[in-house]
DNA sequence: CGGGAGATTGAATCTGGTCAAATGCCGTGG
DNA sequence: CCACGGCATTTGACCAGATTCAATCTCCCG
C-alpha cells in the first residue's frame, strides 16, 4: 500500500516507529461496525482497505453520516477527549484496518515528531472535508449536494487508483446517500434519478461511473483542487 | 489569559517554546476579517479576546458559517494543505489574535513534541464540534438548530468565564445565526421569536440569557459533555 | 430629522418530506 | 424450477416546513 504514488514516502526510523505503534490488524464486514457510536474506543485506526463511514445520530435515530472513509484515512483522534459522545463507524464494504493502542499515541509524539506532525496534517484535511459536507448540508440544494458528493468521493477514489476504466466501487445505498446529504431518502432517489436521466453519472449494482464530471462539478460549484500525496500513518 | 481555568497549565520550557513561536499580536474590528477566503494565510493564531467565525461561501453568494471562535481556538491548521480553496475569518466583536509563522510550526512539534501534541488535540476538538455542526445542518429541524446553536455556545463562553448575572456577550446578528444553521433569514427570525416567546431564551442588544437550559438542550437533542480543560498555544 | 441596518411580520410559493404502494432483485426452501 | 420473503429502489399523491418577496417597524447616529 505503501508504494501507492497517493502516499507520501516514509523513512526507515518511521516506519519502524509506525510499526511498534500498531497493534495489530482488523476485518471488518459490510455493515458490522469498527466503533460503537457512544462507546469510547481505546484504539486508533487506519483504514487499509475498502469503504467506511463515520456517523452520529440524534436519540430520536434520525442519522447522519459526517464523512466517507476510504485507504489511508486515520480514524479515532476525533474522540480523543469526548465522553460517552463520540461518533461511530461502520464499514461499508468489507474493510480491514491497522490499529493502534491510543494510550501509545503520546509516545509516538515524542519518538517521532515527524509522525506527530504527519498526524496533525491528517487531522486537518479531516476537518477540512467536514467543512465541505457542512456547506453542502447548509447550503446546497438537493441537486447540488448529489453532484457534490459524486464528484468529492469519485476524485478521491480515483487519487488512490481505484478507477478501472472509468468505475468505481460504489458499496453504498440510497440510504447512505441520504444520511449523508441531510436529505430524505425519497428525494434522494428522485434526485440521483433525475441527475443519471440528464446522463451525469450512472450508478448500477455497486458501481458509480461519472459520465460529466465537468458538468457535476458546476452544478455542485466544488471543484477539488488538486490532491497532494498524503501521510500514511 | 493562562490563569483562566479552563486551560492547561504549561511547562517554563513550554511557554517559552510558545513565546519564540509567536511573532506578534493582532486586533480586528467587528465585521473586518483576519483571513480573507480562498486567499492562504502564511500565519496560524489563537484568539485571545473577543468573538469570530469561521465561514465559506459559494459562488452565487451563500454563505455558511462552519463554526464561531472563542478565546482559546487556534485558527488556521485546516488550510493547511488547501491551495486556494481555504475559509474565512471575520471578526464578530473586537477582537484580538495571537499571530504565528506558519513556517515555523514544524519547529515547534520537532522541539516541544508535546505541543505538536495539544496542537493535534485542539484539531480533533474542532473536528469534533464540527461533527455537531454538521449534525445540526443535516438532520436537525429549524427549532432545534436555534436550541443546539445556544446551549452549544453558551456553554462554551460559561467554560471560559464569560457570563455575567446569566448574561453573556452576544454579537452575533440574525445573519450570521442563520448562516450558521443553514436557515434563511426570515426562518430563524421567527424560530427565535418562538423561542424567546416560550420563555426558553432571551436575546436583545447583543446579550443572550440561557433561561431554560434543560429545556432547550432535550428540544435540541444536544448535551454539552463536561468541557475538560483545553490547552492553550 | 433623514438615512441605514437589523429585526419583524404577513402572504404566496416551492423545495423537500411523509405516506403508501408497486416494482425489481436475490437468496432460500419446497 | 418456481414460490415466497426481505430489502433496496421507484413512483405518485399529498403535506408542510422553509424560502422568497415585500413591507413595516425600531433603533441608533450624524
Amino acid at each position: 500500500m505503501r508504494s501507492n504514488a497517493a502516499f507520501l514516502p516514509v523513512s526507515e526510523d518511521e516506519l519502524r516507529a509506525i510499526e511498534s505503534f500498531r497493534v495489530g490488524t482488523r476485518t471488518v464486514a459490510p455493515g458490522e461496525a469498527l466503533i460503537v457510536e457512544h462507546v469510547r474506543s481505546p484504539q486508533l485506526f487506519t483504514l487499509y482497505a475498502g469503504w467506511a463511514f463515520r456517523f452520529k445520530t440524534l436519540s430520536d435515530g434520525r442519522r447522519q453520516i459526517l464523512n466517507f472513509l476510504l485507504p489511508g484515512d486515520f480514524i479515532g483522534l476525533q474522540d480523543e477527549f469526548a465522553e460517552g459522545q463520540t461518533h461511530g463507524v461502520e464499514a461499508a464494504s468489507e474493510a480491514t484496518f491497522c490499529v493502534f493502542e491510543r494510550d501509545r499515541l503520546w509516545d509516538l509524539f515524542h519518538a517521532q515528531p515527524k509522525l506527530g506532525y504527519d498526524i496533525t496534517w491528517l487531522a486537518a484535511r479531516g476537518e477540512k472535508m467536514l467543512d465541505d459536507n457542512l456547506v453542502t448540508a447548509g447550503r446546497r440544494n438537493a441537486g447540488e449536494r448529489v453532484a457534490m458528493l459524486l464528484m468529492h468521493l469519485y476524485r478521491r477514489a480515483e487519487r488512490l487508483g481505484m478507477v478501472r476504466d472509468g468505475w468505481v466501487d460504489f458499496p453504498f445505498n440510497q440510504q447512505h446517500i441520504a444520511d449523508a446529504l441531510g436529505l430524505s431518502l425519497v428525494h434522494t432517489n428522485k434526485t440521483l434519478r433525475r441527475l443519471q436521466a440528464m446522463g451525469l453519472h450512472k450508478l448500477e449494482a455497486g458501481w458509480l461511473r461519472i459520465l460529466e464530471p465537468h458538468v457535476l462539478e458546476s452544478l455542485g460549484d466544488y471543484f477539488e483542487r488538486p490532491l497532494r500525496r498524503v501521510p500514511l500513518i
